[in-house]
RNA sequence: GCUCCCUUCGUCUAGCGGUCUAGGACGUCGCCCUCUCACGGCGAAAACAGGGGUUCGAUCCCCCUAGGGAGCGCCA
């Protein structure tokens, strides 16, 4: 039988934090067995869905590369289904109507809460055989009164329900549509999902599901419940951690990868492992190995991963994403040197894309200003002489890296000068400020006219500043 | 309150009865490398929640306690 996993959101906001790695768990359990991913929408709650939600779901999957093999499936689009299966369980005598009121619910929810009882539904139109069709009424579910129900769990392993702790579920509500305990199990049985993998705040729903695929006849899945994520103050993930929404990370300048290898990583691990290629991660990932203790989202490790994946990717893929930082501000890649050229220079230097975008902008734009303490420290007029030698020199020499190194040296060495001394000046000459990778490469990729022209203009700025020094 | 789940360094984790004076990674703190920023290298501090059992022997098995979490909706 083939493997079939999903992964079923409901669109009341964006893909968050936890429900990209529940669905990375399940795409990867699909992917590891050669099985099929199903990407299903639980819209049933019409009043919180929305299409946004569904768009940014869609976008962070997308963005991910959690790509899926069947869906997306909509369940406001098999209301009919669900109908037929609500009035099938009715005339099975697995269901019934019920015409209590929300108030005498409310009332009994409060006299058991007080009695310290676990509040639950009394069974009160259970028995009843003269409910008429024209009041207005719910359908719950016969949940059976005894016995118990035993969770095979994949990853929290046996876990036994009593029935007598279950009550009578809703399963339609009074204007009709289902609720989501009904749907949930009619889809993953007509999809023919047969694992299903989800947060474990579901565990405790489990034993009502596979009671209604007993009631329809179906044989339940296998179930695995995945921990969930923790904030760094412990409570559960929020906005204040910085980061919920999966795309907040594209624009914090992530790379998707190093998103997952994050991910993965918590709650999973093989041996001491930290970095897992997709492919490898498709080879080594066991659902069963993922650890049953909810885990502390470490943005400070996610930060290590982004710059391993920005130090250690192809250059073109991180060019390909870079690129995209650059437009935000504004910058025009076509402007400066190749941006693959730029991102090997900078690979080594950047924790994130933001970072690199802004540690180049220098490449691709004339900048106003010289920082203001690098322009104090380094451009005086002690470097005056030398700087001018050196302009006359790059200017005479073929424009590669061993030239410009070779030029920068020697005209260190001639002045008695070290080379930091003479190496940050130009620096702060060519890029305004006092970072940027290796001097002769930054020069190199700054172009032979735009260096010269910067070179000029840290001279004439020396010069206008020169006080009483010769 | 009731039911269910969870518990190794600050964090993510390795460990699947003796190999544990408990390993790796992030972070932190030193030192080295160095034209800036980084990369990198070396090193340090840092944990088996507590108490009972079982056993020749428990991080690992059982029980209890404590702490944390989830569920108990005409939400999903």
């Amino acid at each position: 039988m083939t493997i079939r996993s999903r992964f079923a959101p409901s669109p009341t906001g964006y893909l968050h934090i936890g429900g990209a790695r529940t669905a990375l768990f399940s795409w990867l359990h699909a992917r590891m067995h050669g099985g099929e991913f199903v990407l299903r929408i639980e819209d049933t709650d019409l009043e919180r869905s929305s299409t946004e939600s569904v768009n940014a779901i869609l976008e962070g999957m997308a963005w991910l590369g959690l790509e899926y093999d069947e869906g997306p499936f909509y369940q406001t689009q098999r209301f009919a289904r669900y109908a037929e299966v609500i009035q099938k369980l009715l005339k099975t005598g697995h269901a019934y109507r019920c015409t209590c009121s929300k108030e005498r619910l409310e009332a009994l929810r409060n006299e058991q809460m007080r009695n310290k009882q676990k509040p639950r539904y009394d069974g009160h139109c259970r028995h009843r055989a003269d409910v008429p069709d024209d009041v207005s009424h719910v359908v719950r579910f016969k949940n059976p009164a005894d016995g118990a129900v035993p969770v095979d769990d994949l990853i929290r392993g046996n876990v036994t329900f009593n029935n007598a702790e279950l009550d009578d579920l809703i399963i339609a509500r009074s204007d009709g549509t289902p609720t989501y305990n009904l749907t949930v199990v009619v889809d993953d049985m007509d999809m023919n999902i047969t694992h299903v993998i989800r947060g474990d705040d579901h565990l405790n729903n489990t034993p009502r599901q596979i009671n209604i695929l007993r009631a329809l006849g179906a044989t339940p899945p296998q179930y695995a419940h995945v921990p969930m994520i923790l904030g760094a103050d412990g409570k559960r993930l929020s906005k204040r951690h910085g980061a919920v929404s999966v795309m907040q990370y594209r624009e914090d300048g992530y790379l998707p990868e190093a998103l997952i290898n994050y991910l993965v990583r918590l709650g999973w691990s093989h041996g001491d492992q930290e970095v897992f290629s997709l492919d490898e991660m498709i080879a080594l990932f066991d659902i069963k190995d993922v650890n049953r203790a909810a885990s502390t989202f470490n943005p400070d490790k996610l930060l290590w991963l982004n710059q391993q994946y920005i130090k250690s990717s192809d250059p073109a893929h991180v060019a390909h994403h870079l690129s995209w930082h650059l437009g935000r501000l504004g910058l025009d890649p076509s402007a400066g040197p190749g941006l693959v050229e730029v991102v090997k220079a900078q690979q080594e230097r950047a924790k994130t894309l933001v970072e690199m975008a802004a540690n180049s902008v220098y490449f691709y734009r004339e900048f106003d200003s010289y920082d203001e303490k690098a322009a104090a420290k380094n451009l005086k007029s002690d470097v005056l002489t030398p700087l001018r030698a050196l302009l006359t020199r790059l200017s005479a020499i073929d424009w590669t890296c061993e030239q410009i190194h070779q030029a920068v040296v020697e005209t260190a060495e001639s002045h008695e000068l070290k080379l930091g001394k003479l190496a940050q000046p130009l620096r702060v000459a060519v890029t305004g400020g006092t970072v940027s990778p290796p001097i002769d490469q930054t020069v190199y990729l700054i172009g032979r006219e735009r260096s010269l022209a910067r070179l000029n203009r840290a001279i004439a700025h020396i010069e206008g500043h020169a006080g009483g020094q010769a």
